[in-house]
DNA sequence: CAACCAATTTAGCCTTGGCTAACAATGCGG
DNA sequence: CCGCATTGTTAGCCAAGGCTAAATTGGTTG
């Protein structure tokens, strides 16, 4: 372990730069990705099925498999997956359903990408942009900031 | 292709939802997520290693291991991969250097990461919750956006 | 200078999330 | 009601990014 024991080397001369976290906490901010990394895709399924569910009466997997841009063998290996992790209920062949579980997860994910896609509009970015932005961010932003951003577009719609 | 075709149903009566963006602009918000997921982690470890080597003039294996919460086999793993990629020079058993390359991406990192960073900050997020959720927002981020955040952190500052 | 401890690397395993190709079921048009 | 296009599934491949355990190297210290 030869980390932060040694104190600052006198080394740079560039620009200033802030100082390293502390140890744990740094290691904290990765976990927190990894993590979210482990959910992301999932919430994207269910949040994007509980869409379709909403917007067309069913979900079949050709379509969002030309939604995800993925193969249909993709999104038919996923739905099992789906399905082990009790979000989803499906006969084979048949268009999916969401398992309550499923549909309060397509909910908050709902939520949290709204959220963040008004934010970003109200903040001055353009839809179509907002709406790549905010499909990458909406997994990484904290509730606590997600509030913020809430309290931030409400007043600007105001 | 039973998608696109089928007109809007009348089927819901609770809160407005958004209509579902065309398809191919769907797909390409989820494609450019996924390519964002590909260079991410690439981009965490040289960001750190740039750090490392300015703020203790040395990147050992064991500080990135403990700064990324992860086992020295990852990352010595991660390194070799690094080396294949032409962004770290390494020779066994020492410590590591970026290449002209490598510091070029350790710097368009960093740069990214603190717009971020700041305009969390400047947005009244609390600096602990901030440092996390930039981590894991500073790869979803367009320059567009990029270049949004960064006004309004200035002009909040000035 | 030998021996031990810490750091690094290697080997081999696992899970995820993609893919293609081949096969199976559905359901519609004639 | 038969045939065939569309849709869904299965099998088997691959790369990435984790892990543990074991082997190696390097440095320090008694």
């Amino acid at each position: 372990m030869s980390d932060d024991s040694t104190p600052q080397r006198p080394f740079r001369d560039g620009p200033s730069h802030d100082a390293l976290p502390p140890v744990a906490q740094h290691a904290r901010q990765y976990e927190t990705v990894r993590n979210a990394h482990e959910t992301e895709l999932i919430e994207d399924y269910v949040e994007l099925i509980g869409d379709l569910l909403d917007h067309r009466g069913e979900a079949r997997a050709a379509d969002i498999a030309n939604r995800m841009a993925v193969s249909q063998a993709t999104v038919s290996k996923m739905i099992r997956r789906l399905n082990e992790l009790g979000l989803v209920t499906s006969q084979p062949y048949r268009s999916l359903f969401l398992t309550d579980e499923g549909r309060k997860m397509a909910q908050t994910s709902r939520g949290r990408h709204d959220i963040v896609l008004h934010f970003l509009r109200a903040l001055g970015v353009p839809d179509s942009t907002a709406r790549i932005d905010a499909e990458g961010m909406e997994h990484h932003v904290s509730d606590e900031t997600l509030a913020i951003m809430q309290r931030f577009t409400d007043e600007k719609d105001a």
